[in-house]
DNA sequence: AACAAGTTCGTGAACGTTCACGAAGTATTT
DNA sequence: AAATACTTCGTGAACGTTCACGAACTTGTT
């Protein structure tokens, strides 16, 4: 049924080449390689043939006698929320200096979980850096020996892992509220009204500790759900004057929704980030956030799979987890 | 020197968990592939000895007897630029659907060229999707027979191309600041004066087609960079009362330099943007730009290469370069 | 013309895994 | 107790390349 000309088939090898030339495999891996010992015209020859047959060396079978360059995935719930490009871009940075290849695997397009993002890495990469969620632990078991960094959950479930200390984020947070006089406050969560992830427990418990009254909604981990969702909380709740929100990209969001109920910010209700992300800056106000220096993040993983990799640090030792802390940048919409 | 307990040396093999487990290769690779045919209790035995042992089977034996994955390389300017990463997450997802694994490059960190890029990427993949500039033709050199699909280049260069309209977006975007009223226009141009791009080409091009007054200036491709150019801008040409930009990112750093420098958007100055990536929804004024839909532009770059792959498609041929256009998504800003 | 030195090319071995098949052992039936 | 079926395991071959080494050919020197 194709037409297309002598395709498909199998694949040129070598030896089809060495066979076409007339010459011996050495010649052919030469004449590719650009090595010495080998005439010039045959050289031309051979690539000649070699272009002309669709011939590619197989990168397994090179890989396999020369010995392994390693190759890291990186697992990544949504690269359309600007924090992960961010912090991606960091990973691949550092990555590239120790001449590394970095396989990306995005599982956000409901095409499923970070399982199934771990099970399509599996068979490409040496070591795994991601925001794996709570099925961090079967990703691991997956993975089998090789390292697993894994971002934003508690220390023992993978070989390493990266945390962030939410409990110190909000205290911040919620002194600098108090700090510009924000006294009913609210938080908007990411995800389903049923769970309350790990940074919303945090707020919350802060919040109690501190006795300060706090209203927690939830949305999409979105702007526009953040946009929407703050249209039905002024809604509700019009006295709220301090917002503090899952991350920077529906603290955005809530700044839309703020502007479209006609509320000033931060003149009536502030409202505060998470993470930092370059965003931020280019909003109108510039968002006040808890902030990371993601490419920080970034060299931190990577240093801890390098780690873990050579063997330097013990897997589910100390050392191989890192807690990170935020820092409040302070701008102008808290 | 190294501490580490029986470490480096040499990674273990298949040979070596088998010896120590005292049973063949074949039974090993049963355990460790979850396959049947091997008794429980020696599944267990081994895959605990594999554990301690720190096996890993080799992906590049294991890919040169189960035939290859395919894989492809993207090689992406800069994810720091919200613009790629809404292109990779597209380019990602299609590549996923297909069961293709992608490794990205970013060659933006003053590391090196996008030819750098690809040589990273060269031994790893099958085929390269990239914003590679004008030395693409250098880079599908270095790739041989493997398809390239070039973004934003003239035709001609590699196997696979997409570019994109600019006289038509150039047109639009003058027609828009015609029927608002825009006179004297500027457009700000990413890169050295000295140079000017494809898009600033086209832009000037039209402009004078229609024998309208265009000034150019240029600055570096980030947000900030434009910010400061519009400072000089309406310092220099303080008549200026419309703006085209490079791209969006760009047309977000002109609105808080305009913003700064006094001017009202779009009453003292339209802008208009390009690409239309998400960000222009999240300020303010939301931004009018020349949109592309990114996620199309994702699906035909990964089309494209799957036709090149299969040999559907005849490389250099009618049909593997596309030419795609801008529609202009009329916002707040003009 | 003979020898040395350099250039060009070819052959066996090895990389680490899975596949196809056959051998041995164990349970089930007659 | 023998025959059968099933389970568990092992061996040769193959995947496509590069490395180490040696053979053949070419050129230069005495």
């Amino acid at each position: 049924m194709s037409s297309s000309p002598g395709r498909s088939a199998k694949r040129a090898t070598i030896l089809d080449v060495a066979a076409a030339a007339g010459v011996s495999r050495q010649t052919v891996t030469r004449a590719m390689n650009d090595m010495t010992g080998i005439r010039q015209d045959t050289r031309e020859r051979v690539q000649q043939l070699a272009r002309e047959m669709g011939y590619t060396p197989s990168r397994y079978a090179k890989g396999l006698v020369q010995g392994a360059r390693t190759a890291i995935g990186l697992a990544i719930p949504d690269l359309t929320n600007p924090y992960f490009p961010a912090f991606a871009s960091s990973v691949v940075e550092m990555a590239t200096l120790r001449g590394w290849n970095v396989v990306v695997d995005d599982f956000g397009h409901g095409s499923g979980s970070s399982l199934d993002a771990v099970k399509r890495l599996s068979p490409q990469v040496d070591a795994v850096i991601g925001y794996l969620g709570p099925s961090a632990d079967k990703a691991q078991a997956l993975l089998g020996q090789r390292p697993v960094v894994v971002l934003d959950e508690p220390a023992g479930l993978t070989a390493g892992g990266i945390s962030f200390d939410y409990s110190f984020a909000a205290g911040l947070a919620l002194e600098r509220l108090g700090a510009i006089g924000s006294t009913r406050l609210a938080y908007l969560d990411a995800g389903p009204a049923t769970l309350l992830s790990a940074r919303g427990a945090a707020v919350s418990r802060a919040a109690a500790d501190l006795g300060i009254e706090l209203t927690v909604v939830h949305s999409r981990d979105s702007a526009e759900g953040a946009r929407d969702a703050v249209g039905s909380l002024v809604a509700e709740y019009p006295a709220v004057d301090g917002l503090l929100t899952f991350n920077d990209l529906m603290a955005a969001g809530a700044l839309k929704g703020l502007a479209a109920s006609g509320r000033s910010v931060p003149r009536d209700c502030a409202v505060i980030g998470m993470d930092g992300i370059p965003l931020g800056l280019l909003i109108t106000p510039e968002l006040t956030t808890l902030s990371l220096d993601l490419r920080d993040v970034g060299r931190a993983a990577v240093d801890l799979l390098d780690g873990l990799l050579t063997g330097a640090l013990p897997p589910y030792g100390a050392g191989s987890h890192l807690t990170l802390r935020h820092e409040l940048a302070i701008r102008g919409s808290a």
